[in-house]
DNA sequence: CTGTTAGCGCCTTCAA
DNA sequence: TTGAAGGCGCTAACAG
């Protein structure tokens, strides 16, 4: 059985291919009744039109590129999760790409996404320097493929559209909490690698702290457990610092330091509380349960999908900057 | 500025467009010298073929169709970083499908596959039945388009290439180490759902209990953690039931499992041992480590693509399951 | 080694 | 309301 053509419907219901096309794409421009028997005709044969010639011919591909940095980290497959959901009601398929690949060059890359004819780009990287975003906003104008920016800030710049939540505000939130627990000595755990998203929530945490008049404690370290345990035990070999609060700008290193101060004898959340960073199931499955930011990442996926159709249909989005509300959860860590 | 045609260049170069086709698909057909001239030209004009009338053209769509269940859980978002990774090194590209939406009619999407024009489908769905397996073989034969499933099991038949590891063997094996260890009371805690896989390790584990002599003590359960810790309390409030030894078919079961009775008072691993299943973040992040098999899932992903790949280039694949090497991680939770 | 010429399957005016 | 006909941008014989 090989694929039905077009013109193997059209001949088997006594029809021209136009009419065919026509009651595919604008039923309301053929009588109901040729409609009916057409489309009989569709089902018997089980047709489903070449997506190939549909794109070559219409000039859109009802397709979006999805780019993200590495599937494997728990918030970018739940955006992903959330992406894919919205874009069925929609009936648009999602082409994957993914950054992760080190000897991929991204410009190359973004060429592909343009040659793939893709009628929209959802862009997730929270590494984003400036460089990349003047390119993705070069391509946005040259090619007039709109862009949508999910979870991934920008901040010196607001051409493209953007979904996320405020995390200067989540920053300092959690630390105002830690002081209002009446910690003193807090410390921010953020990435060595400089991502936007951890350099907002750690503008909000020295804000907090400078209005308090106290020290700013800044840790540098991986996500990677094996090396940050180390950092997490040297932070007191060498100095003795005292620490009383912690905030993290993921769980799964809240956890990793919560694991290595228990090793250490320390209590939590008595001598140490701690926040996380998202809400992943991480903050659930570890002990005590991980106090955090709840980051709604599903949402965050859906409406940047929503936001490029509305874009891809010709309404432009007038709000750049799209800010979800977030919230924070206490749980054992800061009981 | 608008896409560059092949006509374009070819006008630039001063050679035919068939010349212009040539020096991309096949550039030793063409002289040296005017193949650099017309190479010089599509670089100059920043020229990529359009992906939609090549597809047509060349009824190939360098591009395959990945159908996976749901990207939120980390077994899968990994595997599919295994897929990515070597899908770039033939230059294919990616279309994504989540099967996760409930009103989404398994047959309608394998429709939409099909008009695609993906030259081969990725499937992954570890709930697999006999219908769907029939569906994809039927699809398979029918349009000529090549599948294989990836951690994906129907042990029933074997007409599409499989790739995954030995989970009747794994289940066995650490049923076995848990044996060996002393323990008699040994529960294997799975899925309510049904798992194709997750009924191998069930198989496995019930061979090795058969040939102790011991009886059989199955939880099924939840992977939503709210649910399985009521149950896994439940087991001790009926019948007082003893527990020294437990496999979870998943890490995140384990764990789930660990918190309870930790929290009932129990020591891990004095009075019972655990053991997980996949070697996910969570193995590491709790506390103690967890014991478990280690599946190579990025493996799985990878070489399920490369499989594809040859059958795309017609080199049919004798070896219709693939299984791969698995190893038992011991860590805290079995010490 | 290069150019010419049909399509690939569909959409979309333009006429009827 | 329907049909005819010309392309969309590219590949792949077939000539030369």
């Amino acid at each position: 059985m090989n694929k039905a053509t077009i013109y193997n419907v059209a001949l088997k219901a006594g029809v021209s291919l136009a009419t065919v096309s026509r009651t595919l794409n604008n039923p309301e421009k053929v009588k109901l009744e040729t409609r009916e028997r057409v489309l009989k005709v569709i089902d018997e044969l089980g047709y489903k039109p070449n997506a190939f010639a549909k794109g070559l011919a219409s000039r859109k591909s009802t397709s979006v590129a999805v780019i993200v940095p590495d599937m494997s980290r728990a918030s970018i497959a739940e955006m992903v999760n959330g992406i894919t959901a919205e874009a069925r009601k929609y009936q648009y398929s999602l082409i994957l790409y993914v950054l992760k690949d080190e000897n991929l060059e991204e410009s190359e890359m973004l060429k592909e996404v343009v040659a793939s004819q893709a009628d929209g780009i959802l862009y997730m990287n929270d590494e984003i320097n400036e460089e990349q975003y003047t390119m993705l906003n070069t391509i946005q104008e040259d090619y007039k493929v709109p862009i949508v920016l999910a979870n991934t800030l920008y901040p010196y710049d607001n051409k493209l559209v953007t979904v996320c939540i405020d995390y200067f505000k989540a920053g300092y939130e959690i630390t105002k909490r830690l002081l209002d627990k009446g910690r003193k000595n807090i410390f921010l755990l953020t990435t060595a690698r400089k991502y936007m998203v951890n350099d907002l929530k750690e503008a909000g945490y020295i804000k907090a702290m400078k209005e308090a008049g106290l020290e700013t404690n800044i840790v540098r370290t991986s996500g990677d457990i094996s090396v940050n345990t180390v950092h997490f035990n040297e932070l007191f070999r060498d100095s003795g610092k005292k620490i009383d609060g912690v905030l993290a700008v993921r769980d799964s290193i809240a956890v990793s330091f919560i694991n290595t101060m228990i090793d250490r004898g320390k209590k939590i959340p008595k001598d140490i509380n701690v926040y996380g960073f998202q809400n992943t199931k991480y903050a659930s499955l570890c002990r005590p349960k991980l106090s955090c930011v709840d980051v709604p990442i599903l949402d965050i996926g859906a409406k940047a999908m929503k936001l490029l159709k509305q874009e891809m249909d010709g309404e432009t989005v007038e709000q750049k900057f799209n800010v979800l509300h977030h919230d924070i959860i206490e749980r054992g860590t800061t009981k």
